[in-house]
DNA sequence: CTGAAAGCGCTTACAG
DNA sequence: CTGAAAGCGCTTACAG
């Protein structure tokens, strides 16, 4: 590593023959009233030198870095995590902050990684999850968080942001409704929140319209899913397909499952849609639109999660703390 | 936001009746002497207090800040460029630095999203690259970059990690060969580094087995590969099954393209591995698993270019830039 | 062994 | 309009 000499503000104030005060108001205060060869002046030396702000300065005199510190239940691994970093970096570069992304380690103490985070004096700290929990937040911390996204604290004490699961799955099986299908069945993420809020909907939609389920079906064997569990999908597809009562919809509840579901239709020479519609969660991109035919899913709201949630964050005045759901959206493709 | 009054040093010195230098020695220096009365009575009113260190002070007296800065070519999305974060991740740690991961947006010049790092004081920084490319530094920030991952600086003059592209092609294609395959296609990742260099490797190891390829065929249409550009996969293996030399095996560019692969073959009514092998570079951990069968496919070094890249920033000696490159290693499934 | 002071690089009242 | 000084919260020589 080249050692770098940093330039201070006191380096350019010499070469300039000015004081510091006015260095700092020239480049950094925007309102600062000096003569604009001085100000143009100050700024050429500056850029000449090289200098950059040195923001742990700055810090140390306003009490605060400009970062938002986000710490995730785990590294921000998914595809669709990103999209909440995206929505929170977009909305923290408009108020000139910067994302500090802390990886919640699993056996790590929640007020252990917060600690970490608030070492660096960071304007404000959020919480993400990478799928739809419950978090408890230990009542001393609970001051320390501004707002949990894709979870919800415990008790209610800090905002919340979560995904609009039961009003999603409505959404969907009102859509494979109007396409004309009735017999819908289910491949459902077993065990984990979403799972038992969209099961909710799905059930919610089908009641409003007369419909009778054609049933729910866990896509893995342990009780709470996961990538690595062993898939069910198969002979779920199998067994569906040998019943008397054969789906002509198949809702299931991510696009890996869907996948799955391609692959088993496929082995059984049925065609998607003609002969089954199949229509998921998730929206993972690469992956729903590199599917034949592509799939029809609904994408989780996370990139409108992050941008709600620096929005809150950076807004100051105090909330009531509450639950906020934000709505999924429809992608079609062609798979109903 | 609930507003955190933040206790300092001297608030503790206050209330233990000691100076601000002996709290200081009794929290952080380690080796400070002073009486275990002393210490312990000044560590537990730091614990009362909820005294979290300031660690934008503590860098300005030392200069920088304990980080470390990646900035990142695109938002860090893809499953493997978290294990280069990973990587890093687990190696500063070990060094008691975090890392600040900064997102170099298309458009913005690299010497403005560098900038926006070092604002911050870190104590290096990295450049971080979503797929294997050649990326231009400005000579006057080649200082200021301590390796690149991913990626190698045009004129050589950073140290830069990249995958061993032909050594990786080349381990595959000898393992198709030892499993008795002697007519391979390759579906290859057209216009990017990788695909070049893996192209030398597939061949290179053909040559030295005295076995002529079969082809090599570009996945997309578009002269650089992307997950958008129109997939070409289904009509070249439609292609190959009708040709007259029907391959025994086909090396896919990446883990995507091999599904597409699987679905053509399933199409046609062919059975992996019995009649023809498939195999590919990535190892996306939850695509390759839950194919049927399961997709034997190169990993990518990214967690170890992230690690090593770490090592190098923090080892603090002054190195002469160089290039090296990582093994990849085989993941054996069932599609061989 | 502990304290008082200086200093890191900024910004912000306070004087001139 | 500009300068000199104080102060943010630390750490590090320097005295006692």
């Amino acid at each position: 590593m080249v050692k770098i000499v940093a330039i201070s503000l006191s380096d350019i104030a010499e070469r300039a023959g000015v004081s510091v005060k006015t260095v700092s108001g020239a480049l950094h205060g925007g309102s600062a009233r000096m003569s604009d060869d001085t100000r143009l002046k100050i700024k050429s030396i500056a850029e000449e030198l090289g200098y950059v702000t040195n923001l742990a300065a700055r810090g140390v005199r306003q009490g605060w870095l400009p970062l938002v510190g986000v710490v995730s239940d785990g590294l921000i691994t998914s595809p669709f995590a990103t999209e909440i970093v995206r929505g929170l970096d977009g909305a923290a570069r408009n108020a000139g902050m910067a994302v500090f992304a802390v990886n919640h380690s699993s056996g790590q103490e929640i007020g252990a990684v917060l600690d970490e985070v608030r070492q660096f004096r960071p304007r404000a700290v959020a919480y993400a999850a990478m799928y739809h929990k419950e978090v408890a937040v230990p009542q001393k911390l609970v001051g320390a968080v501004g707002v949990m996204i894709n979870c919800r604290e415990a008790e209610g004490r800090i905002t919340s942001l979560v995904p609009d699961e039961q009003g999603g799955a409505r959404e969907i099986v009102r859509y494979l409704l109007a396409a004309g299908r009735r017999r819908i069945a289910f491949i459902n993420l077993p065990g984990i929140m979403a799972g038992v809020l969209r099961e909710k909907g799905f059930h919610a939609a089908l009641t409003e319209a007369g419909v009778a389920p054609l049933g729910v079906y866990p896509a893995v064997r342990r009780s709470v899913y996961s990538d690595r569990a062993p898939s069910l999908v198969a002979s779920h597809v199998e067994a569906l397909l040998h019943s008397g009562d054969r789906p002509d919809a198949i809702l299931c509840g991510n696009d890996r499952v869907a996948m799955e579901v391609y692959a088993a239709l496929a082995r059984a020479g049925l065609c998607i849609p003609d002969d089954i519609a199949v229509a998921s969660f998730d929206n993972q991109v690469e992956l729903a639109s590199r599917l034949d035919p592509p799939l029809t899913t609904m994408a989780l709201p996370h990139r409108a999660m992050g941008r709600l949630a620096m929005e809150i964050l950076l807004a100051g005045e105090l909330q009531e703390p509450h639950l906020r759901t934000l709505p999924f959206h429809l992608v079609e493709r062609a798979s109903v």
